[in-house]
DNA sequence: ATTGTTAATTGACCTAGATCAAGGACTCTC
DNA sequence: GAGAGTCCTTGATCTAGGTCAATTAACAAT
């Protein structure tokens, strides 16, 4: 995992080995039972969370309780309160094991002080955000564009294998339907 | 205009006077009617502009004619293809001048190669980016939680002044609805 | 095995916003 | 000042998806 994350990185911006062992060494593995909220709501947004094997997912609930999942992320992804550290306030989704998970968890400050230190890390982290965006721009496509329907393809198509491993009123939540609706949708599919 | 952008790059990434004049080069300034595209549907995605004065939006329309616009911008603001530069693919989203409008256009390329040069520069295009996904995300959350109504209130919040100056049905557009809900919308409030 | 808990399913009904169609109001232009 | 575009307004009707409530299925835990 740590390997396939680094040879990452130094395709994208050159990083070395050394400038890596030097960021991992703030990597702490960690394990979660399903269901399990590593990071709840109005706390401090300091971790970024790397799936080792398991599934993880960033969401929240409004006042009526009503989930909206974000983002699910599987084996080799990261994810954690990156919008709340970017604008420091306070998380507003929580981070949580969607199945039994392994992960590594650092604190976003380690990786701040490789980019303070070395130009190839700045350049990991303008890319990494680019990479984010781009993603978002993806999901803004889908929910202005979209029916119910198209965006559950979409999300087929972008989980793959993932999708069998996450109950199905969370994929609702990350199509922002209500779980009736995406039940509703799929008996019309098999019929 | 200029003078107020170097101020802001000076701050987030201690760029020089210097290297923002070399940047600055590549600089052309135009204008455009109001109405006029100056990026068509298709194709090479290049140029950023820079709104000197006026509104311009980055917008779409699907298979039926519906536009979807994803954003407008003001004086001191920066538009253009950046997902599609990002991902090297031909524009999607057009850019058109929504009123009246003086620009400065300049070459992605011309920024890209003063990342490659000054590590400050890399910098720079980090905090753009981060920048960038806050706004998406912000826009995913308005769009999953908010209804039509909520998301014309945060659009009079974020755009202020430069709402006055957009004709309805592209805001209407901005909140993914029809030009008649948001005119409903606006009968009901005033009532 | 039995009970408690959480998730999926189904039915009945409701509502926000879409769609279609037809007028008005405002600008332009000649 | 008469058309010709745009854009806005209003009415009638439709529909995707929401909400509420009840049932069943799946899974854990004792």
């Amino acid at each position: 995992m740590n390997v396939q994350l680094f040879e990452t990185a130094k395709q994208d911006a050159d990083i070395t080995l050394e400038q890596w062992e030097e960021f991992a060494q703030s990597f702490v593995m960690g394990q979660a039972q399903k269901g399990e909220i590593l990071l709840g709501h109005d706390q401090e947004a300091k971790y970024i969370w790397i799936v080792v094997s398991g599934v993880m997912r960033n969401f929240d609930n409004d006042s009526k309780g009503k989930e909206y999942t974000k983002v699910f992320r599987g084996p080799g992804e990261m994810l954690g309160p990156y919008s709340e550290i970017l604008s420091r306030s306070k998380t507003r989704y929580s981070i949580q094991a969607v199945t039994q998970t392994t992960f590594i968890r650092f604190p976003y400050a380690q990786f701040e002080s490789m980019m303070a230190k070395y130009p190839q890390w700045e350049r990991l982290g303008r890319k990494i955000a680019e990479k984010n965006f781009l993603e978002k721009e993806k999901r803004e496509y889908e929910l202005m564009h979209l029916s119910a329907e198209d965006r559950y393809q979409e999300f087929l198509k972008q989980y793959g294998a993932l999708a069998e491993q996450i109950p199905q009123y969370q994929v609702a939540s990350l199509l922002a339907i209500s779980p009736e609706a995406l039940n509703r949708l799929l008996k019309n599919k098999k019929a």
